[in-house]
DNA sequence: AATAATATTTAGACAAGACTAAAAATACTT
DNA sequence: AAGTATTTTTAGTCTTGTCTAAATATTATT
């Protein structure tokens, strides 16, 4: 049985592992987890012994895939709580992401699977990110930012970069929600803001708001 | 913010408190969470320094109006999150406890307060006991045993005293379901047992299952 | 390739929460 | 009311997870 701790350690080494690098240095999950250096060691150490993670002196740390099954288990849980948090409880975008930080520590198997039926089995979670299943596996992301399209592509809005709520409010605004269909009009190459249209509705926006609006393609499910 | 060990003292301390008694003896405090007696005691004066309970050397403990709010709270989100794992998410009766044991703990007022709306604001948890409101205040349980019952008396199944699986399984098996109505048709003198009605069909029970169920007055909402 | 800069680990300390064993207070018996 | 039994508290230790400061290894620079 995990710690909390442990828990957010094998989290945080998973979310910054690529299929490039080898060894993730200590600083990064130190940094990411808003915790010292050689706190991150002490923890290392002791994951190392409980065969999660594959641990090198002076060489980072990376997960064994023992360690990979618990954490996509981890992000599964926190994503799919995230997804009953908007989808049931009428959580904002920006409101889910710490109740789902607690909520992802919740033991209970039959919980999980349960939870996963009455939502639907979703494939992926509010800000667009891919929900694993009991095996780690998931649907490779096939999003864009808005930014992206070219004039005439079209897509549907899957989630969001920045998750400000001054930034979700500005959205609810204009009407831009997820699942809504966007069709990008007219950019303008002076300060490539764009013209969208959704459901009918043209509407501006800068730069800055379509490098923060995830999209993915329509003909895709 | 208390710690979750914090709550759980809290917890035990209001659950065992009665009108009658004043002090909350250390070693009841003690088996209730399984623990020692010297570290209830360290507990309870760190929470004696938050003035959650008033403490009297070696007279025991009892909860301040604030400890009494912090506790009912708990128990509310306990008894909430049951409700949910039961209605929502098909857990069976002996099945939530555990698992709501850890959901109680998890800290935001938005996802307690919108649960409590998706589940229609229940005022009792599948053990028929009370669930409090956000100010601690509760329905006086009008719930008794089934074998308190004289023939011809029905009422509503509301919850079980016994929740070993055994046990809920063999309601399952009769058909003895939460909000079915009961009517005592006869009784057994020589073993109390009893003949029962439920949905148009005649069970026999023995006194001793009657004693762990628990049934409301059909006429009271 | 030697030195400076940066990253990582070790050593030692601390707080929370729990435990054991011993001391102190209260309660029970007669 | 005195002595025994029980309960409660204290004192000291342990584990988990964290920290600071110092030591050591690695990387970058010239």
């Amino acid at each position: 049985m995990l710690s909390q701790s442990e828990e957010n350690y094998i989290k945080a080494i998973y979310h910054l592992e690529t299929p490039l690098n080898k060894g993730i240095p200590t600083n990064a999950i130190a940094k990411s987890l808003e915790t010292k250096a050689s706190s991150v060691t002490d923890m290392i150490k002791k994951l190392s012994d409980k065969e999660l993670v594959v641990y090198k002196k002076y060489h980072g740390v990376k997960l064994t895939s023992l360690g990979e099954k618990v954490a996509s288990n981890i992000v599964r849980k926190h994503r799919l709580w995230e997804v009953f948090l908007v989808e049931k409880l009428n959580f904002s975008w920006d409101e889910v992401h710490d109740v789902a930080e607690q909520l992802e520590h919740i033991k209970s198997p039959k919980l999980i699977n349960q939870l996963d039926a009455l939502l639907g089995f979703p494939k992926y979670d509010p800000h667009g990110d891919p929900i694993p299943d009991e095996n780690g596996n998931f649907n490779a992301i096939e999003k864009k930012l808005l930014s992206a399209l070219h004039v005439d592509d079209s897509g549907i809005c899957i989630g969001v970069e920045d998750s400000s709520s001054s930034f979700l409010r500005f959205l609810d605004n204009k009407g831009i929600e997820l699942g809504k269909t966007i069709k990008v009009v007219q950019k303008e190459d002076f300060d490539n803001s764009l013209l969208i249209e959704v459901e009918g509705e043209e509407i501006s926006i800068s730069n800055k708001i379509a490098n923060n609006l995830y999209i993915k393609n329509n003909e895709l499910i």
